[in-house]
DNA sequence: GGTCAATTAGGTGAAAACACCTAATCTTAA
DNA sequence: TTAAGATTAGGTGTTTTCACCTAATTGACC
């Protein structure tokens, strides 16, 4: 068996000590670089070779979405698996589209990161079991996947998530208030949400404003 | 100098093993015990004599506000540091009366916990640079830290931002539909806010809900 | 050239939200 | 013991939301 290597991603110093911690105590995995956001992970990945890269989202500089697609695009052969907060679930499609070949909460341990490493290692998918059981929740509620927004539908979220009403949202865009109700109403058929709140909700699990 | 005894209270292991890796560098501090929840960190107490405690806010069975009046109650000598994420700032007057004489934000280093566990340790509150420039950036916005919500307050909006209607949370909480109204009204008041998706943003910007 | 989705906009009406008011009860702190 | 805040609940009335319709225009795609 040969030695896996890895890289952690992640702003949280102590995070990365944590992580680092455990890893060395599982065989056959050593960790041989930390950085603490995407543009230092491309940096430290020029100069060492890796298996894997345990990629945290959030990150400053560069986030963990965009690291992703260039570390694959620069080294296909690494596996990245993203670890995540409970709350950045919604990320959960983009990671999958940026390449990101497993999945697991920040809450995980020493045991399920050896199986994850394991699984990904022999090129196949691993996502954590509350990290199913949310997705799974998402996508029978509301297909969160499957749902893209066309641009007006999008602005019209955006201001909904801002607090505007219909009305305002009508004037700040110049349009009807009948036009921004038939917005509304494609928005909620599309989502699944049956009033403002349940929107605001999906847009921000799903990324697509900032809280 | 004596040595001082740590007790690490967090749901993470990632995290802990961290924590206890970077401290035990330090000279003089030791970390003695470790717990995964408010109820483990008192049953640990039991056995474990401890100068500092550090202490996560959001932990399942039973949080870090509540652990630490326990706590207080139980070893007056004790002193808790909290160590919590940007998104749970706005528990930081509620750690305050709790007792916590310290606030370090978990993307915090070394050379901080060295200094905020002496500082605390000399009877001196210790709060974060990072941490009281977000207080500053909020209470300038909308006074985010002063807001104190109520439990059912706090129920009503969970609520809200699950989307439901006054009706349906009338029922959930077995009250009057008025009721509820009266109690939206006041989160209105008290946050600023002037609708429901408004609610649900501060609700999130806050920490309050899980998204 | 015809179909499809997006964008625009209107009508109608029930339901919900939101504003502003009073007021009783209860707990907690000064 | 009084004052303050939390929780409860009602009245009244306006505004907004949301549902369910139709329908014209535009641009893209086959």
């Amino acid at each position: 068996m040969e030695i896996i290597s890895v890289v952690i991603a992640d702003d949280h110093v102590i995070f990365r000590k944590g992580l680092r911690t455990i890893l060395n105590e599982i065989p056959d995995i050593k960790v041989v670089a930390e950085a603490s956001n995407g543009q230092e992970l491309l940096d430290v990945l020029k100069d060492n070779r890796a298996d894997i890269v345990l990629m945290d989202i959030k990150m400053p500089v560069m986030d963990g979405l965009e690291a992703t697609e260039k570390v694959l695009k620069k080294y296909p052969g690494i596996k990245v698996i993203a670890l995540t907060m409970h709350e950045e679930i919604g990320y959960f499609n983009k990671m999958i589209d940026a390449g990101a070949m497993g999945f697991l909460l920040k809450k995980t341990n020493k045991d399920e990161l050896e199986i994850a490493i394991n699984t990904v290692m022999s090129n196949e998918n691993y996502f954590s079991q509350e990290f199913i059981a949310n997705i799974n929740k998402h996508t029978m509620a509301k297909k969160t996947s499957n749902i893209i927004l066309s641009e007006r539908e999008h602005e019209v979220l955006e201001l909904i998530c801002k607090g505007h009403s219909n009305v305002e949202i009508a004037k700040i865009l110049g349009l009807s208030q009948r036009t921004i109700d038939a917005h509304r109403g494609r928005l909620f058929e599309k989502t699944g949400a049956k009033n403002a709140p349940n929107l605001v909700l999906f847009a921000i699990k799903n990324g697509l404003i900032n809280a």
